[in-house]
DNA sequence: CGAAACAGCGTACACCTGTACGCCGAATGT
DNA sequence: ACATTCGGCGTACAGGTGTACGCTGTTTCG
């Protein structure tokens, strides 16, 4: 019961999708990106592969999802920071980009297939994407009072840029993406002051 | 004299861009595309691609280009259109939407080579949205009176904007590209409106 | 006119791809 | 203890890939 089994094959699981991840930094995007080398890297024979993944799409599709849940899951530690004082948006930004950083490999793919591959690569980004706008759009309701849909609004467009952000982060070094960070910190900011003054706008022509 | 050769070489030339676009219209990515696939829709033989292009790369770098020239094109006879009257913001969004509708081939190439494939196609695709940029910012500038640097961060925002909201349009009808036609111009205006905020507040801090 | 240039072709090669099939040996369940 | 399960392997195959090489027939130029 001690599943030895089950241990081993989660093991060579994840050494698939660690192959994966190593390719994928180098300037190959996943498409081009083939079963054997994949196996090669992870140390087992092609046909071993089957035995994790009906094929590369699936693998694509778990490492969207991966990056996707690390991404919440790190953005919902740094909104219980922000609670015992911090800026919403320094806070928010600077953790988004130091997990850009942390996961270019996989953050590309999931920008990169966000247009393209096959239709359920793209759902999958979606989703990813949304879950993101709609935690941000929550927090607008809630804590800021914004209307739903001028909230609605405002995650959208600010999903937009921090996205947009992370993709410039990619072939940069730390200096730059310091650089790049604080621009996008005032972009936000822009927004949300644009935000506040339609708020104002519309509490007016009431 | 009358070049009849060097006509011939044109036609086969544009043969192969015209089938690259082609095939790029499916759910194949430019990486996933072949020399051999291409020169059979151009309908050549494999080894006469050569006469054309060092390799494929140097074709989707062709793409970039003339994708790019297009949409600077397109955007500034726009702007003709809107000195006799009409929203900067709608007429130019509209402009760029309805472009991404008929060229939804090779923009979804810009921007998924844009994070991806060799640097000299990034620093390519990163060209064309800066000249994107540059020339909303000039327009900023001169026509809005707005200082050099509150111009350069609000076109650099607006670029993100609107290239991502091309990307939402890949695999949508008609009828819900208008929708997110509508939104981008509320978010553009949002961007607007918090910029001309910022101003007013610099202006009462001196 | 004759010679050079050159777009396009066909053949050929070495290489890489996905995956079907059957086998093995160790972990597992009874 | 024995039968079953199953992760991993090796072989094999058909198909696709980029591109080197040498040949054509037409256009171009002196």
């Amino acid at each position: 019961m001690a599943g030895i089994r089950a241990k081993q094959k989660e093991k060579t699981r994840q050494a698939l999708i660690n192959a994966a991840m190593n390719q994928l930094n180098a300037e190959n995007g996943f498409s081009s990106l083939s079963l054997r080398e994949v196996a090669r890297e992870a140390g087992i024979a092609p046909t071993s592969f089957y035995r994790h993944f009906r094929d590369m799409d699936e693998l694509g599709l778990t490492l969207v999802d991966e990056c996707g849940l690390a991404l919440r899951q790190l953005l919902r530690q740094a909104r219980q920071r922000i609670e015992s004082g911090g800026s919403i948006i320094r806070v928010s930004i600077e953790t988004f980009m130091q997990f850009v950083a942390d996961n270019t490999a996989t953050f590309r793919l999931l920008l990169q297939e966000r247009s393209g591959r096959s239709r359920s690569f793209r759902l999958a980004v979606v989703r990813e994407i949304d879950h993101f706008k709609a935690e941000l759009e929550d927090y607008l309701v809630n804590e800021q009072s914004f209307t739903r849909e001028l909230a609605e609004l405002q995650s959208d467009t600010i999903a937009k840029i921090v996205f947009s952000a992370g993709a410039d982060c990619f072939d940069v070094d730390e200096e730059e993406r310091e650089i790049i960070t604080e621009k996008t910190i005032l972009q936000v900011r822009l927004v949300a002051r644009g935000a506040e003054a339609t708020r104002r706008l519309l509490k007016k022509q009431t």
